[in-house]
DNA sequence: GCCCAGGTGGGTA
DNA sequence: TACCCACATGGG
């Protein structure tokens, strides 16, 4: 979870499979693998998912912070409490906000809302959205607005994410070239999706 | 051939 | 704080 985190930065999540499946195959789909093998040699592996070398990078410089101050023991350093292990991660090189509350939220499994371009661009489209646009506003706004509960929170942003998908697949050029402004004038979609969650946080 | 995908870090103003 | 840009492959 953690290696497809930051591999799918900016990437589309099928190729983010063929690079964790090159990762798997090679044996190096755990802190022990990659410690084992050179920025080139993940590089080469996780090629698929774009930005290779920088990613390669980034799962060197998380394997190393594993190693460094948890013993490469993963479980330690998950069961930290969410806010210090999302501090922890936030000074990873090449972890930012949205990866550290994705790391957060499934690989530990404890609750802190993941905001994506999804997220945004859904939300900002229903007329919601907090006073500034920075990703902590955002969160702000979700933490706020719903109960501290991971499996809610994981349910509620793969809800997102599966709208933000299929609306995507229909080009619309007024929406940043989506379909979304049209799914949310006509109530489809984004109202059968989380109608009961909007009142959650005020729509 | 063109557009863009569940970002992040570094540099500049 | 607020932009701009590099990072790069693969599918539609």
């Amino acid at each position: 979870m953690v290696a497809g985190a930051i591999l799918t930065q900016s990437a589309a999540w099928g190729n983010v499979e063929k690079a964790l499946g090159n990762l798997r195959a090679a044996g190096a789909l755990s802190p022990e693998g990659l410690h084992a093998l050179g920025e080139g040699e993940i590089a080469a592996l996780v090629r698929p998912s774009g930005y290779y070398n920088a990613k390669a990078r980034k799962l060197k410089a998380f394997v190393e912070m594993l190693c460094e101050r948890f013993g490469g023991d993963l479980g330690r350093l998950l069961a930290l409490p969410a806010d210090e292990l999302r501090q922890v991660l936030l000074a990873t090189h090449g972890i930012g906000p949205e990866t550290a509350d994705s790391i957060v939220l499934y690989a530990a499994g404890q609750p802190s809302f993941v905001i994506d371009a999804y997220t945004r661009r859904i939300f900002s489209r229903l007329g919601i959205a907090p006073s500034g646009d920075g990703y902590d506003a955002w969160r702000a706004l979700f933490m706020e607005s719903l109960p501290a509960d991971a499996r809610l929170l994981k349910e509620y942003h793969a809800l997102i994410v599966r709208l933000g998908k299929d609306a995507c697949r229909k080009r619309e050029p007024r929406c940043g070239g989506c379909v979304l402004a049209s799914v949310c004038e006509t109530g489809r979609g984004v109202r059968s999706v989380a109608a009961q969650d909007l009142q959650a946080i005020g729509a």
